[in-house]
DNA sequence: GTCTATACTACGATAGAC
DNA sequence: GTCTATCGTAGTATAGAC
């Protein structure tokens, strides 16, 4: 399997290096083939590139699991559960080892976005989204969607800052930003932001800001 | 003075681009000068970039004006009016236009760092993180460092989430992530979270996690 | 399908005119 | 100091052998 090798490869060296930095050669090279096997199977770097979105979105799908299945919760409490275990998930998944190549290459995507973060975010990564932003309504007791949503964006942000900012983790804690000690410690943070910003959002809605 | 033309641009395509996908010629080009200027002033493309990063370091200086100049506040109530105060400005910042380029180009640094990332944390951006750290220790009566940097670290990864997680921010509200009433949004957000966080910090202390 | 050859392009570096 | 011209290298794409 040629492909899985070639796709496995692409992701990291781009996720890595970005598009331009990686090349095709070394992709090539790593996957331990010729480079034309990239025109062949993807028709060129930027094929391979989209490839690479496509097979992090399929990824994914194993990872997030069935959140999304089964109904909502109907109570805040139930609500208030499910979005911290979602929120712990999601730093498992940016800290572990094995996803980081993911992680470096939607950052990536993020900041100067192309198709690829299309692809992306049209799998299990927009779903998750959405799913949270509906958690966040009922965990709070909201109908309209619009405060929540900006919750989500700065809850979220909570646990990318680790993954994101890793150079300066590094530097303020002198000490790799993945080390297991900093990323538990981080988790037990989030845990208890996120317990008190949805307690504020209740609080909010009887005494609107 | 073309120095100043060439490092603005610099600091514009190296953001926007990264080391690998920014040419010398492009940016000379834009720059309006010939490409073996950059030769003749930095020594070459790696040159130019370190120089890019201490000019970023270099700008930020008249950014951070005097926050840590004076004493660090004594009570609790101060170091949280100035904790509030300098997320505000980080977002201002973090969204403004005029600033744009510079942390596009830091948060490439965060991900993969170089020598670059040193000599801007050696500047203000240094200082103001480890100003932060102290601040939220008075704020929250802690002599010990260690869950105040924790904490600083999610605070300010509410910050980064709109600007890092750009592409995300589109999607979910489906408007650019630099429209002028979603950043007042997440400003407001983040204040709230803070009062909360901060409060939460201040009740974990006697009753630890 | 996969690899080897080669063609073509764009880049960074350098030398030299002014 | 700044520009023009040129060189060597590395990149992608392509054609053709097997």
């Amino acid at each position: 399997m040629a492909h899985d090798r070639l796709l496995e490869v692409a992701v990291r060296e781009f996720g890595q290096k970005g598009l331009e930095g990686a090349s095709t050669r070394g992709i090539a090279a790593a996957a331990g083939t010729a480079m034309s096997s990239i025109t062949y199977h993807y028709g060129g770097k930027e094929g391979l590139y989209l490839a690479a979105a496509d097979y992090i979105a399929q990824q994914m799908e194993g990872v997030a699991e069935r959140l999304d299945t089964g109904a909502l919760p109907d109570t805040p409490e139930a609500a208030r559960v499910a979005i911290q275990t979602i929120l712990g998930r999601m730093i498992d998944k940016l800290a572990g080892k094995q996803t980081m190549p993911w992680s470096m290459f939607i950052m990536r995507e993020q900041m100067s976005p192309t198709e690829a973060f299309d692809r992306i975010y049209a799998g299990p990564m927009g779903q998750l989204m959405t799913l949270l932003v509906e958690l966040v309504c009922i965990a709070t007791g909201r109908k309209e969607a619009s405060v929540s949503r900006v919750a989500v964006i700065t809850l979220s942000g909570q646990v990318l800052a680790m993954r994101v900012a890793r150079a300066t983790c590094a530097k303020l804690f002198e000490r790799p930003a993945d080390s297991p000690e900093l990323i538990a410690e981080v988790r037990a943070r989030v845990a208890a932001n996120t317990d008190a910003i949805l307690d504020r959002l209740i609080a909010e809605r009887q005494e609107p800001l």
